[in-house]
DNA sequence: CCCCCCCC
């Protein structure tokens, strides 16, 4: 059928209890999944699934576990029984004097083939079997009935300290479960987060954690009060540690983001030494999402992308419904999809964020929002990096600095919130003014939006700004009372005013007229100039105002809309309001003229 | 044992 070729003996290789040496680590070995099954967790939807393998070299199959970034090969149904594949990484994890194999890295060689050979166990052939039943309905990730579920076998002791014992092989991350007792990690730390204290009616307290991460995953480890004191200042993120006597348990899901079902409590005894040989500690692994693709991710799912920065906000402070006090900042990515995303950014991340220019930033573990369409907000566990040393970064870098800095990006995230899923441009799905009007979008109960392309007729000129709150985001009317403008939201009053534009106006295009409403960024766009200078110029000199109404007029827009029913004065009516406004791009609009011209219903 | 990640 075809001229593949096992590594031949790979499965006994393994199986060998000898130390794992680099010649059989780099060797790349080919092998066939004899099958692929996702080991169940007992806990609830926000499951984070895990494949389970067998792997055969013709001769014997051997049990294996796929780090959980290559999920997406079985689920994308790339890899399936009988698939032949590279693995190109792996590590082992040795359990009771067996191994099991954790594949790092792998791609596909042949999809679909016959089985080959008939081959038995590596395992059971190499050692006898010891099995230990584990404790009844405790969930486990390498648990299943072929896998022996043991305690590990304690490193071999060198000397009493972490550092002295450091010599040897790490516990990978990936095999720690509450079976496991005697164990030694060596992981990077990713995310410390600030000491938190808390106190209910059962009691107070304070408590820390941190994130683990080495080669084969990454695991939420947390240190309540005495624990607080040893240990907080030992911990500082992106340093590589030794860690051992941690007590293994089952994740608290409720607090977690992270893709384990165990966490590590830190506790009195446990050892934690600073690593200074970092070799084969990845800095973060990155499962890269395209902010194009946001779409197709759930809310409230947890996501890693990486952008380039256009905006920094300046932080914020708020106060949340449970009265807490907490610093925000939004910062704006864009990336090779055309589209821009808006982050916030909370606490300390949103402290320090003080980057200049347009730096590169990687964040893993950004929870997707559907906040104007799609936003991204930072968890406790996210890991941010700033101009990364990886591929990604530098390919983003060249890109933007080569021109991807002048594009026009499709906004994620539109400015007014509160929009639906389909609040980008589009300019396939362009619609034209008078078919809005006839097809009566808009007059069911929510919110419906659609493109245009559209040409300002008229504005408004009556009441063009109100005078607004100057306190950012604040944006409500004050109202003069002599000797200041008082804001009711902020309870105070201020000298002066800002304006903010309020739009109405009318566009039109081959088909007809529309009359649309906006706000500050509408007017922004229409006239390139604050809405105070349009006032002053009002109250000025009629003339020059009159001159800034008419430049807006004539011009050419992309518009996103929305269309939703109202009722003022027992009259019901669709009023269609602005989401977005975007000055043409000739050299875009001309570059998609020209792809339709080679569609074959242009030939 | 013990934490609730927020806003527009």
């Amino acid at each position: 059928m075809s001229s593949v070729q096992l590594t031949a003996g790979i499965c006994s290789r393994l199986a060998d209890t000898s130390e794992l040496n680099d010649d059989l680590l780099d060797s790349k070995p080919t092998v066939q999944i004899l099958s692929v099954k996702k080991v169940g967790s007992a806990s609830g939807p926000n499951t984070n699934d895990r494949y389970r393998a067998i792997v055969s070299d013709g001769e014997h199959f051997f049990q294996a576990m796929l780090a959980t970034q290559l999920n997406k090969l079985v689920d994308s149904g790339e890899i399936t029984k009988h698939s032949i594949v590279s693995i190109d990484k792996f590590t082992c994890n040795k359990v009771q004097e067996k191994r099991l194999l954790i594949i790092l890295d792998m791609h596909v060689i042949i999809q679909e083939h016959d089985k080959i050979g008939n081959p038995v166990n590596a395992g059971e052939q190499a050692t006898p079997a010891v099995q230990k039943t584990p404790a009844l309905g405790a969930p486990t990730t390498a648990s299943s009935s072929t896998i022996p579920q043991t305690t590990t076998n304690p490193p071999k002791r060198q000397g009493s300290t972490p550092a002295a014992r450091g010599k040897g092989t790490p516990f990978p991350i990936e095999g720690l479960s509450p079976y496991q007792n005697h164990w030694m990690i060596k992981a990077r730390v990713t995310n410390k987060s600030d000491i938190k204290v808390w106190s209910n009616q059962r009691g107070e307290g304070k408590l820390f954690s941190v994130v683990l991460m080495d080669d084969t995953g990454e695991i939420k480890a947390t240190g309540f009060n005495a624990a607080v004191d040893t240990l907080y200042d030992k911990f500082e993120e992106g340093k590589v540690y030794w860690i051992s006597k941690a007590k293994v348990q089952l994740a608290k899901k409720q607090f977690s983001t992270l893709s384990n079902e165990y966490e590590l409590q830190l506790d009195r005894s446990t050892e934690v030494e600073e690593c200074h040989d970092t070799t084969g500690l990845p800095t973060i692994r990155y499962n890269f999402v395209s902010l194009g693709s946001l779409e197709e991710h759930p809310k409230d799912s947890i996501i890693d992308v990486i952008g380039v920065v256009t905006d920094i906000a300046s932080p914020s402070e708020f106060t949340n419904r449970l009265g807490r006090q907490s610093v925000k900042r939004e910062i704006t990515l864009v990336d090779r999809s055309g589209f821009s995303v808006r982050c916030t950014l909370w606490g300390k991340h949103a402290e320090n964020f003080n980057h200049p220019g347009n730096p590169i930033v990687a964040l893993k573990g950004v929870k997707v929002s559907d906040f104007g369409g799609r936003s991204l907000s930072t968890t406790g566990a996210v890991a941010i990096d700033v101009d990364p040393d990886i591929a990604e970064s530098h390919a983003l870098r060249g890109w933007f600095d080569a021109g991807g800095n002048n594009e026009q990006f499709k906004a994620q995230s539109n400015s007014f919130g509160g929009g639906g899923g389909s609040s980008t441009f589009s300019r396939e799905e362009i619609r034209s003014l008078n078919d809005v009007k006839d097809s009566g979008l808009g007059t069911s109960d929510k919110p419906e939006f659609f493109s245009a392309r559209a040409t300002v007729m008229h504005v408004k000129n009556d009441n063009i700004a109100y005078p607004a709150c100057p306190t950012q985001g604040c944006n409500k009317k004050v109202f003069d009372q002599h000797d200041g403008w008082r804001c009711e939201k902020c309870d105070r009053s201020y000298e002066r005013p800002e304006y903010r534009y309020i739009i109405s106006l009318a566009v039109a295009d081959y088909s007809g007229q529309l009359w649309l409403q906006g706000f500050n960024d509408l007017g922004l766009a229409l006239f390139n100039k604050p809405a105070n200078d349009v006032v002053e110029a009002k109250d000025r000199d009629e003339a020059e105002f009159n001159k800034i109404m008419e430049s807006a007029i004539g011009v050419t827009y992309n518009f996103t809309c929305r269309a939703k029913q109202d009722t003022y004065n027992d009259q019901t009516r669709v009023r269609y309001g602005v989401q977005k406004i975007i000055p043409l791009n000739y050299k875009e609009e001309a570059n998609y003229l020209m792809g339709l011209l080679s569609t074959p219903w242009a030939q």
